[in-house]
DNA sequence: TACACGAGACGATACGTTCCGTCTTGACCG
DNA sequence: CGGTCAAGACGGAACGTATCGTCTCGTGTA
Protein backbone atom coordinates (compact mmCIF):
# COMPACT_ATOMS: atom_id res chain seq x y z
CA UNK A 1 0.00 0.00 0.00
CA UNK A 2 1.91 3.27 -0.64
CA UNK A 3 2.02 5.79 2.18
CA UNK A 4 1.54 9.18 0.72
CA UNK A 5 2.84 11.96 2.93
CA UNK A 6 5.97 9.69 3.69
CA UNK A 7 8.27 12.74 3.53
CA UNK A 8 11.05 11.93 6.53
CA UNK A 9 9.18 12.73 9.50
CA UNK A 10 10.40 12.63 13.20
CA UNK A 11 8.53 9.73 13.50
CA UNK A 12 8.67 10.36 17.60
CA UNK A 13 4.55 11.43 16.81
CA UNK A 14 3.46 9.36 13.51
CA UNK A 15 1.43 11.89 12.17
CA UNK A 16 -2.11 10.72 12.41
CA UNK A 17 -4.62 10.52 9.15
CA UNK A 18 -8.35 10.41 8.94
CA UNK A 19 -8.70 7.56 6.98
CA UNK A 20 -12.64 7.68 5.70
CA UNK A 21 -11.07 11.27 4.00
CA UNK A 22 -8.09 9.80 2.75
CA UNK A 23 -10.21 7.28 0.77
CA UNK A 24 -12.89 9.53 0.02
CA UNK A 25 -10.47 11.98 -1.73
CA UNK A 26 -9.00 8.66 -3.55
CA UNK A 27 -12.55 7.51 -4.66
CA UNK A 28 -13.34 10.95 -5.71
CA UNK A 29 -10.50 11.04 -8.12
CA UNK A 30 -11.33 7.61 -9.85
CA UNK A 31 -14.75 9.11 -10.45
CA UNK A 32 -13.56 12.34 -12.15
CA UNK A 33 -11.14 10.57 -14.09
CA UNK A 34 -13.87 8.63 -15.59
CA UNK A 35 -15.94 11.37 -16.43
CA UNK A 36 -13.35 14.35 -17.49
CA UNK A 37 -10.38 12.08 -17.42
CA UNK A 38 -6.84 14.42 -16.47
CA UNK A 39 -8.35 17.26 -16.86
CA UNK A 40 -9.64 16.78 -13.32
CA UNK A 41 -8.81 19.87 -10.73
CA UNK A 42 -7.66 19.58 -7.13
CA UNK A 43 -10.92 21.85 -6.22
CA UNK A 44 -12.97 19.36 -8.03
CA UNK A 45 -12.45 16.68 -6.24
CA UNK A 46 -12.32 18.03 -2.65
CA UNK A 47 -15.18 18.91 -3.25
CA UNK A 48 -16.48 15.52 -4.55
CA UNK A 49 -14.80 14.14 -1.85
CA UNK A 50 -16.22 16.68 0.82
CA UNK A 51 -13.20 17.60 1.73
CA UNK A 52 -11.01 20.66 2.10
CA UNK A 53 -8.60 21.69 -0.79
CA UNK A 54 -5.80 21.94 1.52
CA UNK A 55 -6.47 18.67 2.67
CA UNK A 56 -5.20 17.07 -0.84
CA UNK A 57 -2.41 19.48 -0.69
CA UNK A 58 -1.38 18.12 2.68
CA UNK A 59 -1.22 14.45 1.34
CA UNK A 60 -0.14 14.83 -1.91
CA UNK A 61 1.84 16.86 -3.87
CA UNK A 62 -0.24 17.31 -6.41
CA UNK A 63 -2.75 16.04 -8.93
CA UNK A 64 -0.18 13.77 -10.65
CA UNK A 65 0.30 11.78 -7.67
CA UNK A 66 -3.08 11.60 -6.79
CA UNK A 67 -4.18 10.44 -9.83
CA UNK A 68 -1.48 7.90 -9.58
CA UNK A 69 -2.41 6.67 -6.67
CA UNK A 70 -6.28 6.28 -7.48
CA UNK A 71 -5.06 4.22 -10.42
CA UNK A 72 -3.14 2.03 -8.36
CA UNK A 73 -5.85 1.45 -6.40
CA UNK A 74 -7.60 0.66 -9.25
CA UNK A 75 -5.24 -1.78 -10.22
CA UNK A 76 -4.56 -3.61 -7.22
CA UNK A 77 -7.97 -4.70 -7.47
CA UNK A 78 -8.12 -6.12 -11.06
CA UNK A 79 -7.14 -9.64 -11.44
CA UNK A 80 -4.18 -11.13 -13.58
CA UNK A 81 -5.00 -13.33 -16.10
CA UNK A 82 -3.83 -16.52 -15.73
CA UNK A 83 -0.39 -17.74 -18.19
CA UNK A 84 -2.18 -20.85 -20.23
CA UNK A 85 1.71 -21.97 -20.64
CA UNK A 86 0.41 -21.52 -24.27
CA UNK A 87 3.39 -18.65 -25.22
CA UNK A 88 1.47 -17.18 -28.73
CA UNK A 89 -1.67 -17.44 -26.66
CA UNK A 90 -0.25 -15.89 -23.69
CA UNK A 91 1.76 -12.98 -24.99
CA UNK A 92 -1.66 -12.13 -27.68
CA UNK A 93 -3.89 -11.41 -24.59
CA UNK A 94 -0.92 -9.05 -23.21
CA UNK A 95 -0.67 -7.50 -26.13
CA UNK A 96 -4.42 -6.94 -26.44
CA UNK A 97 -4.38 -5.92 -22.79
CA UNK A 98 -2.13 -2.98 -23.84
CA UNK A 99 -4.59 -1.83 -26.40
CA UNK A 100 -7.22 -1.50 -24.26
CA UNK A 101 -5.23 0.29 -21.87
CA UNK A 102 -3.89 2.65 -23.82
CA UNK A 103 -6.71 3.25 -26.42
CA UNK A 104 -9.82 2.62 -24.46
CA UNK A 105 -8.53 3.50 -21.18
CA UNK A 106 -11.44 5.30 -19.26
CA UNK A 107 -12.25 9.10 -20.36
CA UNK A 108 -10.08 9.12 -23.23
CA UNK A 109 -6.47 8.00 -22.20
CA UNK A 110 -5.24 9.39 -18.90
CA UNK A 111 -1.92 8.12 -19.38
CA UNK A 112 -0.51 10.21 -21.95
CA UNK A 113 -1.62 13.68 -20.04
CA UNK A 114 -0.18 11.94 -17.18
CA UNK A 115 3.00 11.56 -18.71
CA UNK A 116 3.56 14.36 -20.18
CA UNK A 117 3.72 15.48 -16.79
CA UNK A 118 6.27 12.86 -15.96
CA UNK A 119 8.84 14.61 -18.20
CA UNK A 120 9.18 17.48 -16.21
CA UNK A 121 9.31 15.55 -12.43
CA UNK A 122 11.69 12.62 -12.37
CA UNK A 123 9.86 11.94 -8.53
CA UNK A 124 6.41 11.49 -9.92
CA UNK A 125 8.00 9.37 -12.84
CA UNK A 126 9.82 6.93 -10.53
CA UNK A 127 6.19 6.35 -8.69
CA UNK A 128 4.47 6.20 -11.64
CA UNK A 129 6.76 3.18 -12.77
CA UNK A 130 6.75 1.79 -9.56
CA UNK A 131 3.22 1.56 -8.60
CA UNK A 132 1.82 1.28 -12.12
CA UNK A 133 4.18 0.24 -15.08
CA UNK A 134 6.34 -2.04 -13.21
CA UNK A 135 3.50 -4.44 -12.07
CA UNK A 136 1.78 -5.15 -15.22
CA UNK A 137 5.25 -5.30 -17.02
CA UNK A 138 6.52 -8.14 -14.68
CA UNK A 139 3.17 -9.84 -15.45
CA UNK A 140 4.31 -10.47 -19.13
CA UNK A 141 7.92 -10.50 -17.85
CA UNK A 142 7.29 -13.67 -16.07
CA UNK A 143 5.42 -15.39 -19.13
CA UNK A 144 8.14 -14.60 -21.39
CA UNK A 145 10.93 -15.47 -18.85
CA UNK A 146 8.88 -19.02 -18.15
CA UNK A 147 9.11 -19.50 -21.98
CA UNK A 148 12.77 -18.80 -22.28
CA UNK A 149 13.75 -21.34 -19.72
CA UNK A 150 11.40 -23.81 -21.46
CA UNK A 151 13.59 -23.34 -24.63
CA UNK A 152 10.60 -21.40 -26.52
CA UNK A 153 12.71 -18.40 -26.88
CA UNK A 154 16.45 -17.83 -26.74
CA UNK A 155 18.20 -17.18 -23.28
CA UNK A 156 19.76 -13.90 -24.50
CA UNK A 157 16.30 -12.23 -25.45
CA UNK A 158 16.03 -8.68 -24.16
CA UNK A 159 12.90 -8.82 -22.24
CA UNK A 160 12.72 -4.83 -21.34
CA UNK A 161 12.76 -4.39 -25.09
CA UNK A 162 10.42 -6.33 -25.66
CA UNK A 163 8.08 -5.59 -23.22
CA UNK A 164 8.77 -1.64 -24.70
CA UNK A 165 8.57 -2.82 -28.64
CA UNK A 166 4.73 -4.27 -27.55
CA UNK A 167 3.54 -1.42 -25.42
CA UNK A 168 5.50 1.59 -27.37
CA UNK A 169 4.07 0.56 -31.01
CA UNK A 170 0.59 0.52 -29.21
CA UNK A 171 1.25 3.56 -27.51
CA UNK A 172 2.39 5.44 -30.34
CA UNK A 173 -0.36 4.80 -32.36
CA UNK A 174 -2.98 6.03 -30.50
CA UNK A 175 -1.02 9.45 -29.36
CA UNK A 176 1.26 9.90 -32.11
CA UNK A 177 0.85 8.54 -35.33
CA UNK A 178 -3.40 7.84 -35.14
CA UNK A 179 -2.52 4.80 -37.03
CA UNK A 180 -5.59 1.77 -36.74
CA UNK A 181 -4.86 0.06 -33.76
CA UNK A 182 -6.29 -3.62 -34.58
CA UNK A 183 -6.56 -6.78 -33.62
CA UNK A 184 -3.93 -7.75 -36.14
CA UNK A 185 -2.03 -5.31 -34.76
CA UNK A 186 -1.50 -7.47 -32.05
CA UNK A 187 -0.72 -10.46 -34.07
CA UNK A 188 1.89 -8.98 -36.17
CA UNK A 189 3.63 -7.92 -33.16
CA UNK A 190 3.48 -11.66 -31.77
CA UNK A 191 4.66 -12.62 -34.70
CA UNK A 192 7.78 -10.09 -35.46
CA UNK A 193 9.17 -12.00 -31.90
CA UNK A 194 7.86 -15.71 -32.62
CA UNK A 195 8.31 -16.18 -36.28
CA UNK A 196 11.19 -13.70 -36.64
CA UNK A 197 9.76 -12.36 -39.69
CA UNK A 198 9.47 -8.64 -40.05
CA UNK A 199 6.48 -6.95 -39.92
CA UNK A 200 3.93 -8.06 -43.08
CA UNK A 201 0.94 -7.17 -44.33
CA UNK A 202 -1.54 -10.17 -43.84
CA UNK A 203 -5.15 -10.69 -44.82
CA UNK A 204 -6.78 -11.01 -41.58
CA UNK A 205 -10.44 -10.58 -40.56
CA UNK A 206 -10.86 -8.40 -37.53
CA UNK A 207 -10.87 -4.43 -37.83
CA UNK A 208 -11.70 -2.29 -35.16
CA UNK A 209 -10.28 1.72 -35.14
CA UNK A 210 -9.17 3.15 -32.10
CA UNK A 211 -11.39 6.50 -32.63
CA UNK A 212 -13.47 6.47 -29.78
CA UNK B 1 4.10 26.60 -46.20
CA UNK B 2 1.21 25.99 -43.66
CA UNK B 3 -1.53 28.67 -43.78
CA UNK B 4 -2.69 29.17 -40.19
CA UNK B 5 -5.82 30.87 -39.72
CA UNK B 6 -7.33 29.11 -42.63
CA UNK B 7 -10.71 28.62 -41.16
CA UNK B 8 -12.62 28.56 -44.07
CA UNK B 9 -13.17 32.68 -44.71
CA UNK B 10 -15.32 34.34 -47.45
CA UNK B 11 -11.80 34.78 -49.07
CA UNK B 12 -14.23 37.81 -51.03
CA UNK B 13 -12.29 39.89 -49.29
CA UNK B 14 -8.58 38.25 -48.87
CA UNK B 15 -8.30 39.48 -45.15
CA UNK B 16 -5.03 41.84 -44.73
CA UNK B 17 -2.73 40.91 -41.99
CA UNK B 18 0.82 41.97 -40.80
CA UNK B 19 3.20 39.83 -42.40
CA UNK B 20 5.95 41.16 -39.68
CA UNK B 21 3.72 40.34 -36.80
CA UNK B 22 2.38 36.98 -37.77
CA UNK B 23 6.43 36.19 -38.18
CA UNK B 24 7.76 37.63 -35.10
CA UNK B 25 4.81 35.34 -33.39
CA UNK B 26 6.23 32.35 -34.63
CA UNK B 27 9.81 33.27 -34.02
CA UNK B 28 8.86 34.25 -29.85
CA UNK B 29 6.76 31.09 -30.44
CA UNK B 30 10.14 29.00 -31.43
CA UNK B 31 12.26 30.29 -29.01
CA UNK B 32 9.71 30.21 -25.53
CA UNK B 33 9.54 26.58 -26.90
CA UNK B 34 13.53 26.04 -26.30
CA UNK B 35 13.51 27.90 -22.97
CA UNK B 36 10.50 26.94 -21.28
CA UNK B 37 9.25 23.71 -23.65
CA UNK B 38 5.08 23.93 -23.87
CA UNK B 39 4.33 25.08 -20.80
CA UNK B 40 4.28 28.88 -23.27
CA UNK B 41 1.43 30.90 -22.61
CA UNK B 42 -0.37 32.74 -25.33
CA UNK B 43 0.29 35.92 -23.26
CA UNK B 44 4.01 35.00 -23.42
CA UNK B 45 4.31 34.83 -26.71
CA UNK B 46 2.15 37.70 -27.63
CA UNK B 47 4.25 40.08 -25.37
CA UNK B 48 7.85 38.27 -26.64
CA UNK B 49 6.76 39.15 -30.36
CA UNK B 50 5.42 42.53 -29.16
CA UNK B 51 2.01 42.04 -30.18
CA UNK B 52 -1.33 42.30 -28.96
CA UNK B 53 -2.78 38.94 -27.72
CA UNK B 54 -5.95 39.37 -29.87
CA UNK B 55 -3.62 39.18 -32.74
CA UNK B 56 -2.46 36.01 -32.11
CA UNK B 57 -6.07 34.49 -31.07
CA UNK B 58 -7.05 36.22 -34.20
CA UNK B 59 -4.92 33.56 -36.24
CA UNK B 60 -4.58 30.50 -34.01
CA UNK B 61 -7.50 28.60 -32.40
CA UNK B 62 -4.81 28.22 -29.39
CA UNK B 63 -1.07 27.12 -28.33
CA UNK B 64 -1.19 23.73 -29.30
CA UNK B 65 -2.02 25.32 -33.09
CA UNK B 66 0.70 27.62 -32.69
CA UNK B 67 3.52 25.47 -31.84
CA UNK B 68 2.79 23.20 -34.48
CA UNK B 69 2.92 25.89 -37.23
CA UNK B 70 6.24 27.67 -35.59
CA UNK B 71 7.23 23.46 -35.49
CA UNK B 72 6.35 23.10 -38.96
CA UNK B 73 8.57 26.07 -39.82
CA UNK B 74 11.69 24.82 -38.48
CA UNK B 75 11.62 21.52 -39.53
CA UNK B 76 11.01 22.79 -43.22
CA UNK B 77 14.64 24.59 -42.98
CA UNK B 78 16.20 21.25 -41.96
CA UNK B 79 17.86 19.51 -44.49
CA UNK B 80 16.48 16.21 -45.22
CA UNK B 81 19.47 13.74 -45.23
CA UNK B 82 20.61 11.77 -48.20
CA UNK B 83 19.76 8.67 -48.26
CA UNK B 84 23.39 6.35 -48.83
CA UNK B 85 21.71 3.06 -50.52
CA UNK B 86 23.45 1.33 -47.84
CA UNK B 87 19.58 0.02 -46.00
CA UNK B 88 21.05 -0.95 -42.54
CA UNK B 89 23.16 2.51 -42.20
CA UNK B 90 20.23 5.32 -43.91
CA UNK B 91 17.81 2.99 -41.32
CA UNK B 92 20.43 3.61 -38.45
CA UNK B 93 20.31 7.33 -39.23
CA UNK B 94 16.63 7.54 -39.25
CA UNK B 95 16.49 5.86 -36.03
CA UNK B 96 18.75 7.60 -34.41
CA UNK B 97 17.15 11.12 -35.45
CA UNK B 98 14.02 9.52 -33.82
CA UNK B 99 16.09 9.31 -30.71
CA UNK B 100 17.18 13.01 -30.99
CA UNK B 101 13.57 14.34 -31.82
CA UNK B 102 12.11 12.74 -29.15
CA UNK B 103 14.84 12.28 -26.15
CA UNK B 104 17.02 15.42 -26.75
CA UNK B 105 14.57 17.58 -28.41
CA UNK B 106 14.78 21.60 -27.30
CA UNK B 107 13.42 22.01 -23.62
CA UNK B 108 12.62 18.23 -22.97
CA UNK B 109 10.02 16.85 -25.05
CA UNK B 110 7.81 19.32 -26.63
CA UNK B 111 6.31 15.98 -28.34
CA UNK B 112 4.71 14.27 -25.33
CA UNK B 113 3.03 17.76 -23.98
CA UNK B 114 1.46 17.80 -27.33
CA UNK B 115 0.59 15.05 -27.93
CA UNK B 116 -1.59 14.76 -24.94
CA UNK B 117 -3.69 17.78 -25.90
CA UNK B 118 -4.09 16.07 -29.72
CA UNK B 119 -6.29 13.10 -27.73
CA UNK B 120 -8.92 15.61 -27.35
CA UNK B 121 -9.23 17.55 -30.19
CA UNK B 122 -9.37 15.60 -33.94
CA UNK B 123 -8.47 18.59 -36.06
CA UNK B 124 -5.29 19.35 -34.11
CA UNK B 125 -4.59 15.81 -34.36
CA UNK B 126 -4.61 15.94 -37.81
CA UNK B 127 -2.63 19.25 -38.61
CA UNK B 128 0.13 18.04 -36.42
CA UNK B 129 -0.06 14.56 -38.54
CA UNK B 130 -0.27 16.29 -41.81
CA UNK B 131 2.31 19.15 -40.81
CA UNK B 132 4.97 17.34 -38.70
CA UNK B 133 4.70 13.57 -38.68
CA UNK B 134 4.10 12.85 -42.35
CA UNK B 135 7.54 14.77 -44.16
CA UNK B 136 9.22 13.36 -41.01
CA UNK B 137 7.77 9.97 -41.95
CA UNK B 138 7.93 9.90 -45.80
CA UNK B 139 11.49 10.16 -45.65
CA UNK B 140 11.96 6.84 -44.10
CA UNK B 141 9.53 5.38 -45.78
CA UNK B 142 10.94 6.08 -49.25
CA UNK B 143 14.25 4.57 -48.08
CA UNK B 144 12.42 1.51 -46.61
CA UNK B 145 10.36 1.39 -49.84
CA UNK B 146 13.21 1.78 -52.59
CA UNK B 147 14.59 -1.63 -50.61
CA UNK B 148 11.70 -3.06 -51.39
CA UNK B 149 11.94 -2.31 -54.98
CA UNK B 150 15.57 -3.55 -54.87
CA UNK B 151 14.11 -7.12 -53.56
CA UNK B 152 16.43 -6.49 -50.41
CA UNK B 153 12.99 -6.54 -48.38
CA UNK B 154 10.07 -8.31 -49.16
CA UNK B 155 7.36 -6.82 -51.20
CA UNK B 156 4.58 -7.28 -48.53
CA UNK B 157 6.46 -5.32 -45.97
CA UNK B 158 4.14 -3.38 -43.87
CA UNK B 159 6.05 0.11 -43.52
CA UNK B 160 3.70 2.23 -42.03
CA UNK B 161 3.83 -0.83 -38.98
CA UNK B 162 7.54 -0.47 -39.22
CA UNK B 163 7.73 3.10 -38.45
CA UNK B 164 5.44 3.52 -35.72
CA UNK B 165 7.97 0.24 -33.78
CA UNK B 166 11.06 2.47 -34.69
CA UNK B 167 9.73 5.62 -33.42
CA UNK B 168 7.07 3.76 -30.61
CA UNK B 169 9.87 1.95 -29.15
CA UNK B 170 12.30 5.36 -28.83
CA UNK B 171 9.44 7.35 -27.92
CA UNK B 172 8.12 4.72 -25.46
CA UNK B 173 11.01 4.44 -23.63
CA UNK B 174 11.35 8.40 -23.11
CA UNK B 175 8.23 8.93 -21.87
CA UNK B 176 6.71 6.02 -20.40
CA UNK B 177 9.15 3.40 -19.15
CA UNK B 178 11.97 4.78 -18.66
CA UNK B 179 14.50 2.61 -19.80
CA UNK B 180 17.45 4.20 -21.39
CA UNK B 181 17.81 5.06 -24.94
CA UNK B 182 21.28 4.85 -26.05
CA UNK B 183 22.82 3.74 -29.99
CA UNK B 184 22.35 -0.05 -28.85
CA UNK B 185 18.61 0.49 -29.35
CA UNK B 186 18.80 1.97 -32.46
CA UNK B 187 21.47 -1.06 -33.57
CA UNK B 188 18.77 -3.69 -32.10
CA UNK B 189 16.03 -1.88 -33.85
CA UNK B 190 17.52 -2.21 -36.97
CA UNK B 191 18.80 -6.05 -36.43
CA UNK B 192 14.80 -6.80 -35.58
CA UNK B 193 14.27 -5.77 -39.47
CA UNK B 194 17.09 -7.02 -41.12
CA UNK B 195 18.32 -9.97 -39.39
CA UNK B 196 14.76 -11.31 -38.60
CA UNK B 197 16.18 -12.14 -35.26
CA UNK B 198 14.16 -11.25 -31.86
CA UNK B 199 15.35 -8.12 -29.62
CA UNK B 200 18.43 -10.05 -28.40
CA UNK B 201 20.80 -8.77 -25.54
CA UNK B 202 24.15 -7.67 -27.02
CA UNK B 203 27.12 -6.69 -26.05
CA UNK B 204 28.16 -3.34 -27.79
CA UNK B 205 29.98 -0.16 -27.09
CA UNK B 206 28.60 3.28 -26.49
CA UNK B 207 26.07 3.93 -24.09
CA UNK B 208 24.42 7.29 -23.41
CA UNK B 209 21.51 7.78 -21.08
CA UNK B 210 18.04 10.19 -21.60
CA UNK B 211 18.12 11.97 -18.42
CA UNK B 212 18.82 15.28 -19.75
C1' DT C 1 -13.14 54.16 -44.68
C1' DA C 2 -12.70 49.57 -43.39
C1' DC C 3 -10.08 46.79 -40.68
C1' DA C 4 -5.84 44.85 -38.66
C1' DC C 5 -3.04 46.47 -35.25
C1' DG C 6 -0.93 47.16 -30.00
C1' DA C 7 -2.44 47.60 -25.60
C1' DG C 8 -4.69 46.02 -21.92
C1' DA C 9 -9.14 45.58 -18.97
C1' DC C 10 -12.30 42.09 -18.13
C1' DG C 11 -14.76 37.82 -15.96
C1' DA C 12 -13.81 33.14 -15.31
C1' DT C 13 -11.07 29.30 -13.59
C1' DA C 14 -7.60 26.96 -11.20
C1' DC C 15 -3.68 27.25 -8.77
C1' DG C 16 -1.32 26.63 -4.11
C1' DT C 17 -1.26 28.99 0.49
C1' DT C 18 -3.05 30.65 4.63
C1' DC C 19 -6.10 31.38 8.21
C1' DC C 20 -10.11 30.01 11.03
C1' DG C 21 -12.65 27.30 14.61
C1' DT C 22 -13.61 22.36 15.56
C1' DC C 23 -12.54 17.74 16.58
C1' DT C 24 -9.52 13.68 17.17
C1' DT C 25 -5.76 11.64 19.22
C1' DG C 26 -1.77 10.23 21.65
C1' DA C 27 1.17 11.37 25.69
C1' DC C 28 1.56 12.72 30.17
C1' DC C 29 0.27 13.01 35.01
C1' DG C 30 -2.27 12.50 39.11
C1' DC D 1 -6.80 4.16 35.49
C1' DG D 2 -8.78 8.18 33.95
C1' DG D 3 -8.63 13.02 33.23
C1' DT D 4 -6.12 16.73 30.96
C1' DC D 5 -3.91 18.95 27.31
C1' DA D 6 -1.33 20.26 23.34
C1' DA D 7 -0.31 18.78 18.52
C1' DG D 8 -2.20 18.69 14.56
C1' DA D 9 -5.62 17.01 11.02
C1' DC D 10 -10.02 18.32 9.76
C1' DG D 11 -13.85 21.12 6.68
C1' DG D 12 -14.35 25.48 5.08
C1' DA D 13 -13.31 29.72 3.11
C1' DA D 14 -10.74 33.59 1.53
C1' DC D 15 -6.52 35.00 -0.29
C1' DG D 16 -3.15 36.60 -4.20
C1' DT D 17 -1.33 34.95 -8.61
C1' DA D 18 -1.54 33.25 -13.20
C1' DT D 19 -3.57 32.22 -17.51
C1' DC D 20 -7.34 31.80 -20.16
C1' DG D 21 -10.19 33.68 -24.16
C1' DT D 22 -13.10 37.79 -25.09
C1' DC D 23 -13.74 42.48 -25.64
C1' DT D 24 -13.05 47.40 -26.30
C1' DC D 25 -10.36 51.07 -27.07
C1' DG D 26 -7.60 54.49 -30.10
C1' DT D 27 -4.02 54.30 -33.81
C1' DG D 28 -2.24 53.45 -38.30
C1' DT D 29 -2.45 51.98 -42.85
C1' DA D 30 -3.85 50.25 -47.35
Amino acid sequence: MAVPGNAERPLSRPRRRNVLSHQAILDATGQLLTEVGYGLTIEGVAARAGVGKATVYRWWPGKGALVIEALSGALQRVPVEAATGDLRADLLTAVRRAIEIFAFAPQNAVIPALAADLMGDPVLAQQFRDQLLRPRRSVVASIVRAAVERGELPAELDIELLLDLYAGTVFYRVVVSGEPVTDTLAEQLVDLLLDGKPPLKTARKGEESTSS
